[in-house]
Formats: structure tokens, sequence, C-alpha cells
DNA sequence: TTGAGGCATCGGAACATTCCGATATAGCGA
DNA sequence: TCGCTATATCGGAATGTTCCGATGCCTCAA
């Protein structure tokens, strides 16, 4: 039960604690399920921020300041390319959320 | 991924998106270890509010409504004793968060 | 070079959370 | 019964979150 644990616990609980965050969470793990086909394969690079915002019915800056609290909560990373950023999940800090609800909670 | 699961998942991560009530159920893991003796056993009915209160450094009225987010979230449960209300944690729902976080992020 | 599309950031209005003191209820002991 | 302690709830001020439109930057294609 480090404090920095604990700290990176509570960030992930307040990133989590609003259920369109949450939502987009979910959306992610199967990107091809639930966005339409777009100029990079989302298996691999992610989705892009327009087609997040167009599903979750939000404005584009909303859309964009919520990936980036999923993202400094280390739950999505991104990637840049030419004029789209695409998120998808960060499965390593995912899968290791488990162990840090077991030590932190 | 059913919509039932996933608020609850909200209610919790929203529990849980404060620092101290995040810390109090660190201490509710080892109650022994964080709190003075008590009238009733804390292993086994948990610790009471005051106790709760004095370790946080909050007033009691937010002591109390702290313990009824948590409680309301599912992760505590609490035993009237007399004049206490003992809170312990709720260890088959913890138990089970894993899981929840598996089916619903 | 210019215009259009995608994204990030800023500023702010609406709403929710935090946290307190005051007050109400109930158990306990004198 | 009366006062003391523990807890819950109420009302509200301060603070944080939500979510938008406006604006500016960057990329691409014409």
């Amino acid at each position: 039960m480090s404090n920095a644990e604990l700290h990176d616990l509570l960030e992930v609980c307040k990133a989590l604690a609003n259920p369109t965050r949450l939502q987009i969470m979910g959306w992610l793990r199967d990107p091809s399920d639930h966005f339409a086909p777009q100029a990079d394969p989302m298996e691999e690079v992610g989705v892009c921020v327009k087609q997040i915002q167009e599903k979750a019915g939000i404005s584009q800056s909303t859309a964009s300041q919520f990936m980036s609290v999923l993202q400094r909560a280390g739950l999505v990373e991104s990637t840049r390319i030419g004029q789209w950023t695409y998120y998808r999940r960060n499965q390593e800090r995912i899968a290791a959320l488990p162990g840090l609800l077991s030590a932190s909670l």
C-alpha cells in the first residue's frame, strides 16, 4: 500500500468516475465492433477522436478532454498520425489494475 | 459488459475517487494496525465512526457521510451495536471487483 | 498558398462534490 | 429522568467537475 500506488489508483478511479469515460473504455476493447472503419487500422493504432465524439454524442472539445483524462490516468495511450490522434487501451496498465486494487485498496 | 455491472462499477469508482475514502478502505483492511481498541472486537464487527473520524482528521458529519457513500457503493457493511455503528469491509464484494473490471472495463 | 478537416486548449456557465457546523435521534449510565 | 456520547441528517459555502462554443495550431489536398 505504497503512497505512489495509492495515488495512481485514485487517479484511475477519478478518470473512471464518469459514465461516458467508462463507456469509452469499454468501446475501445473491441474497436471494430463499435466504430466505423477509418484511415488507419484501429486494432493497431486505436480510434480517432472524431469517432469517439460521434459515438458518445459529445462535443469535440469534450471528447478531446476526456481522452486526455484517461491518458493522464494511464488507461489509454495515443499515436498521432497525420491529422489524426488515435487512442487505444493501455492494456498492460489495465491488466495491472487488479493487482493495484489488491495492493492498495 | 451488462448495464447493471457498468453502473455498479461506476458507483464504486465514484466512491473511491476521493483520497480520504480510499485511505479509509485501506485502514479497514487491518483495523487493529490502524485503530485503537474499542468496546467491541473490530476484527469481527468493524470500526466505529468516531475512530475513523479521528484517524482521518475530518469532522463527525463528514465521516458519517463518507461511510454512507462507501456503503451505498457496496464496499463496506455496517452493524449497529448500542450507540456505535461499526463499519467493516464487504470482502466478498471487494474480491469480486477484479472480475467486475474485466467484465465491464 | 489557400482552404478544409481534425485536434487541443481556453474561458466560462451549470452542476456536483466536499466538508463543515448546527440540529435531531437514540443508547447508556448515574 | 437527565445528561453524555455516538451517530445521522440538514443546510450551505467553498471547491471541483462537466461540458460547451470559440479560437488557434497543424496536416493534407487542391
